[in-house]
DNA sequence: CGCGAGCTTGACGTTGTTCAACTAGAGTGG
DNA sequence: CCACTCTAGTTGAACAACGTCAAGCTCGCG
C-alpha cells in the first residue's frame, strides 16, 4: 500500500485546484476540512479503496485517473465510472452506513486529497449552500448511471464499445488521439462485455476505417461513424 | 389529465403519514412546504411526468403504487424503480438541469403530495439536517440503481426474472401471494428483458414448481428457489 | 533466449431476440 | 345479445448475437 502522506500540501485556504463543488466555502468552512486533512499518492493498480470496507474519508482526486467498480458474480467487474480531477471519487455509502459499495483504482500516478468524514458532514451542516452542491454533485452521478443502465441493457456490443470510445475522448481524454489507460479487459468491464467481444469490436471498427489502434494508442479518425454505431446501438 | 387539486388535505403540520424523510423539519418548514402545497389523484395507467418535462414540484407518494421509468432506443422502456408509500418520486433533475430525466406512471390508483420545488430549495438552506436527510435519501436511490446495474449487466434472463419476483414479494407487497400491478411488458421492462423471455421464464418456474401463476396473481410457493436462481444469475 | 501476462483470433454452443401465429378477454356497435 | 375488434398474453420456430473455450501470438522483462 502506497501510504506517502504529504501533509506539506498547499491547504485548502490557499488550494488552487479546488473543485467547483466548493465554491461556496467560507474561510471557516475550509479550515474545518482542513483539519486532519492529507494527501496520499498511489501508483497504477493500487487499490484506493475496497468494496465493503468502512468510509473513513472524503476522497478527492487531485491529478490522475481513477476507475470506481463494482465486484459483481463470479468476480467480474462492472467499471461504474473514470474519474479526472478534480472530482470526489467516492460511491453512495456515506450517508447510508458508512461503508464503501465499490471499489477505487489507480490507473496511473494519483494524488488524492482525503477529508475525515466528520469534518465533511460538519460542513455540510454549517453551509446550505455547500449542502445544495453537494446534492448537485450527487444528482450528476445518479443521472450519469441513469444513462448508463439504459446504454448496458439496450444498446449491443459494439454501440456500447463506440459509446465508450466516444466517452474516452470527449470527457476524459479531451482529444480524438490518447493514450487509452485501461486493458483490454478493463475496457470490456466498462462496457460490460467479455474482453473477446470488445476486442473484435475494435478490430471490425479498425477494419472499416473508423479508429486506428496500436497497443494502447488510440485514434479516432472518424467519429461521426463511431458516433452514429453508438446512437443505432 | 387527472388534475383533481385537493386543496383541504391536512396540511404538513398535521400530516401523520410523512415519509422519514421529513422527521427533521420544524414547524416553520413545514409551514414553507406547505405553501402552494396541494394533493393530486390519478388513475392507472396515467402519467405522473413526464421525461423532458420541466421540475416544477416535488412529488411525494401518499398512497398507491408509481413505475418510474426512462424511454430508451426505439421507444423501449426502462423501469427504474416501483415506488411506494410514503417515497419521493422524483429523479436527479432537480439540481442538475430543472428536468425530468425519467417519467413515472400511477400503476393503480394513486395520490401525490405536490410541493414547489422553490419552497423545498428553501428549506434545505433553512435546515441542515433535513438536508443531510435529503442526501441520504438520494444517496439510497444511487445505491439501488449501483446493484440494478450489477444485476442487468451481469445475470441472465432467469436470473433477473426470479430478483423481480422477489423484490415485489419481500419490498413492494411484503407477501409471498401477491397481485402483481405490471403487465407482462412491464415486468419485462424492469429486467431489461423482451416480455417473450419474461413469459418463458414465468413458465417455467411453474412448470418446476417455484410458482404459481393465474393473470396477474402470483404465488411463490418455493421462495428459496427463486432465491437460488436469483443468485446463480 | 525464454518465460509469462495480456492480447488476439477462430470455432462452437448457448442464450435470448425476433417474427409470426394463435388465444382469450374486454370493449364496441349493430 | 351477438359479431367484431383490439389489446395483452402465450407459444413455437428460426436466427443473430455473445459468451465460452482453446489455441496461438506479441512484447517486455528477467
Amino acid at each position: 500500500m502506497a501510504l506517502n502522506k504529504i501533509r506539506d500540501c498547499v491547504n485548502c485556504l490557499e488550494c488552487d485546484i479546488r473543485s467547483p463543488l466548493f465554491r461556496n466555502l467560507t474561510p471557516e468552512d475550509q479550515a474545518v476540512l482542513n483539519q486532519e486533512r492529507f494527501v496520499v499518492k498511489y501508483q497504477p493498480g493500487e487499490l484506493i479503496y475496497k468494496q465493503g470496507s468502512s468510509f473513513t474519508h472524503v476522497i478527492i482526486l487531485i491529478s490522475g485517473l481513477v476507475k470506481s467498480y463494482m465486484e459483481g458474480k463470479n468476480s467480474k467487474d462492472l467499471i461504474l465510472r473514470i474519474s479526472k480531477p478534480v472530482e470526489l471519487i467516492i460511491g453512495p455509502g456515506q450517508f447510508v452506513d458508512g461503508k464503501h459499495h465499490n471499489s477505487a483504482m489507480a490507473l496511473v500516478p494519483v494524488e488524492a486529497c482525503y477529508i475525515a468524514v466528520n469534518n465533511y458532514k460538519e460542513v455540510i451542516r454549517r453551509n446550505p449552500l455547500f449542502a445544495e452542491d453537494v446534492i448537485r454533485d450527487i444528482s450528476f452521478r445518479n443521472l450519469f448511471s441513469f444513462k448508463r443502465m439504459i446504454t448496458l441493457t439496450q444498446k449491443q456490443v459494439p454501440g456500447r464499445v463506440a459509446e465508450a470510445l466516444l466517452y474516452f475522448s470527449n470527457d476524459i481524454y479531451g482529444s480524438t488521439t490518447f493514450d487509452l489507460n485501461l486493458s483490454r479487459q478493463e475496457l470490456a468491464d466498462f462496457c460490460g462485455v467479455t474482453k473477446e467481444s470488445a476486442i473484435r469490436v475494435l478490430k471490425d471498427l479498425k477494419a472499416e476505417g473508423s479508429i486506428r489502434v496500436e497497443g494502447n494508442h488510440f485514434d479516432l479518425i472518424d467519429p461521426q461513424m463511431i458516433q452514429k454505431i453508438s446512437e443505432l446501438g
